[in-house]
DNA sequence: TATGAATGAGAATTCATTCAT
DNA sequence: TATGAATGAATTCTCATTCAT
């Protein structure tokens, strides 16, 4: 169990990555919210960059677990495979927050070589979306003629929830899953055509 | 006319907000960029802020300008608005990538009046999309039972675009902009009523 | 005319760097020393090394002056012109005991580029001792076996000087050039050939 | 036998020491180097100056050893112990140039009480030239005017060694050995008296 | 004997800004 | 109108050292 130090500078830095962006974040800050001293961060951490690195890899590895997790929950149809990225990606929006915004628009202050490994893990989870949507399309399930810039949208539109969801509001995390659940099947344009055919056999 | 000095600096403040951000641009690096000294730059604005508040509300008269010449010059029918709204935005992340940027994000570091004014606008351009999708609901043009979701996703995939789109690559601006619209048709389920009567009424 | 700040920071650095070597030298201690605040140090040199190299340049310059205005003052015989080098060199570190240990030692911590253009300047100074020593030997008034060894060790008997000598001791400076000289030449074996043999012959 | 942690420590201090300088020498570094937690260093050294304290004295008992040893070896004549003493300090300071670096530069940073102590020995290595000139010049082997300043001098071009010399260079170790030893004895005018006379008499 | 945690002082540097001219 | 000088607060980070175990 380490001292107690690293969870709470992970989660202070991780609030004031959030609320002030990479460079607006002070260390100092962060050693105060974490109440710790501002020798002891860094004896923990090497420096602003290290902090940012355990931050974005902790979100990553926290936002691919979870959509891990959905897909394994549902089935193999591609349809239900891009309702359960979406469905990730929604509720992972709305339950962590700072994780989101850390993940999403701090990557690019990542030093070089820390970014190629950031991309990598981006790309990943872009495959989460494209394979579905591929598989899809070469199905003739989905028949968007721009799979790539659906993904692109289905990616955007999620990623937005963001900056305007606050918990507590109109709508349960739940509503929000199955609407956007359906945009996105909408958006690719998502005809189940298994039942067509049964209808023609009749 | 103001002299040169002005032109300079905006163009210059805008780069360099764009490209660090409000926290990690310098003034002492915009006066740079404009060929302008220090005290010159203070001479024409007040400070960081001015010229923070110059730029934001410049590149909101250029998006707005530019919408309302593409609501102009199309129909009255609600898909062509939203189609032309759509066309705007989309035409001006690609020609304008730095002003996007800018009133994209670099809004929320305005002091609390500027804010005010800055989201006032902002609505004003959310309104160019809600208007013309609740019209199209209402005419039972578009069918999306979610149009507050669906108008966010719209606006989400335009602005995403500045994330990745580079001009010289393989689509064209026009490209973007007729798969844009055909997107954003889907999301709403745009599907005109007039020619399915006329079938009908064979 | 510099506004008075320049040559009090360069006055004040000298002495920090003379008394604290380069690593241990304070830039809070050398404004604090030219009665100027950190930040106008800041305003004047971007930094520390770029103090650095301001002093030892323009210890540098001194230094070559000095010897120039010697060298000019004698005349060509290599035995004239080693002395002079000697009597500058000893005049030097007697008068400007600072200025002799900044040129002498802080010119390692220069960055590459400096470093570069320092040991140019060096190689000139020893060039300084080096050609008249040639020519002595080339025209045997100087038999040493050893020219190169032996100008290695004119120069750094000269050096040392800077070590212990405190001016208002038991030696003039007078004294102490006298005296270098003499060693100096003993050193490289001088043995004025001509006016012997004529006298000889008469 | 000490715990194998001081001799690595030593050599790691002396290492840093040599190569960064007192001050900018890190005890981290240190530590680092040889192998051994920080906390382990201040188990065996109660600090920084005790680091530097252990080394310096070190260096110093190495050279006075190999002083005694060279003059040991040799006859009385004062000409042949200012050799053995050259002899010596040329040795050391090409087979252990960072102790010959860290006794001659690094002791003005010992605290005051450990000072004097270095001094003492310094005086001590002094007297090693001192006593065989004052004894040459005595005898009037050494016609040297100035006994002092030839001392000073000699010592200086031997420590200056350390500045240029490698090993593997163009000159081998003995070849500098034989070089500045001619040079010691030509700055000090050796001129062997006695077996002249001696054959004259006869 | 040995160690990881923690500290506080100080380092160099950059910042937006103001002022006197 | 225009500018170079100057400022003070804040920045990240490193340092030698101590403490509890």
């Amino acid at each position: 169990m380490p001292p107690a130090g690293h969870q709470a500078l992970i989660a202070a830095a991780r609030l004031e990555f959030a609320e002030q962006g990479y460079v607006g974040a002070s260390i100092r800050s962060i050693a105060q919210r974490a109440g710790v001293s501002l020798s002891a961060l860094y004896h923990y951490y090497s420096g602003k960059q290290a902090l940012l690195y355990a931050i974005v890899n902790e979100g990553m590895d926290a936002y691919l677990a979870l959509a891990g997790k959905e897909l394994a929950a549902g089935g193999d149809d591609p349809a239900e495979r891009l309702a359960a990225v979406v469905t990730a990606t929604v509720r992972f929006r709305c339950q962590y927050p700072e994780k989101s915004s850390v993940i999403f628009s701090a990557g690019r202050h990542l030093e070089p070589a820390a970014q190629d490994q950031y991309r990598g893990r981006q790309a990943e989870a872009t495959q989460l979306f494209q394979r579905p949507i591929q598989d899809g399309v070469d199905q003739r399930l989905f028949r968007t003629p721009y799979p790539d810039e659906a993904r692109r949208s289905v990616i955007a539109m999620c990623n937005a929830i963001a900056d305007w969801y606050r918990s507590g509001g109109e709508l349960t995390e739940d509503d929000l899953v199955e609407r956007y659940v359906a945009l996105a099947l909408t958006l690719v344009e998502y005809h189940p055509l298994a039942p067509r055919r049964a209808r023609a056999g009749t």
